[in-house]
DNA sequence: GTATCGATGTCTACAATGCCTGCATCGATG
DNA sequence: CATCGATGCAGGCATTGTAGACATCGATAC
């Protein structure tokens, strides 16, 4: 079994939906990208990742009620996996390792 | 004009070059993606890579001619442009932007 | 010298991922 | 009712990831 590496965009998404916690909805995760990543894409694009991590086991979802307050849909609430937490830590540390040493080349990170 | 993400695989690559310094072979760029980052792939496969981030710009080479002692075939030495390591520097400033604050889920990078 | 091997590079093809447009639903609002 | 905003889904194309087969040419083994 081929250890199925997340890909960019992938872990960018696991990594806003952690960042959202309780809000994490599709339409905020799509915002959280926006500011923290200046990445937009389309709904279309984030729903077809979104479904392809349920397929690997790296995220899940709980389906929350209408709420009348405003627009009033179901909507469903993702959250990352034991799995996909690990996926992410290893992703990490892999380019961790590959940045060592390159602190000349690259400079320090510049947050 | 869409900003041209490199994509995962992408960037390890990169960063094996720029790890390796002098000894950027194709081969050897192999070997330090295996040993670095566990990624076993075919020498088609970080052709076809190459070949697409020197379209990009990321990547160029000269070809060192055939050293008699051993092998003995013109093979060509990588390096990482400016725009390469521009690259580079901002998927990193972009992904330390994401982890920070998550230290508690994801604990720290384990090296 | 011939079979084979290792280092190099190319070509073709396919699978996985990234990304968009368009369609549909349903409250709320004018 | 027409329309708008929030939500979700389906279809499809583009980009990236990856393998395998093919070819060359020294060096070494027999």
């Amino acid at each position: 079994m081929a250890p199925n590496y997340p890909g960019e965009f992938e872990q960018m998404v696991l990594l806003a939906i952690l960042r959202l916690e309780d809000d994490a909805f599709a339409l905020p995760v799509l915002r959280e990208l926006d500011k923290q990543a200046g990445r937009r894409v389309s709904r279309g694009a984030l729903y077809k990742t979104l479904e392809r991590l349920d397929e690997k086991g790296l995220v899940e979802w709980e389906v929350e009620e209408a709420t009348p307050g405003r627009g009033g849909h179901p909507r469903r609430r993702f959250s990352v996996t034991p799995t996909g937490v690990r996926a992410l830590q290893t992703s990490r540390d892999t380019l961790h390792r590959l940045w060592q040493g390159l602190e000349s080349v690259l400079g320090e990170p510049n947050l």
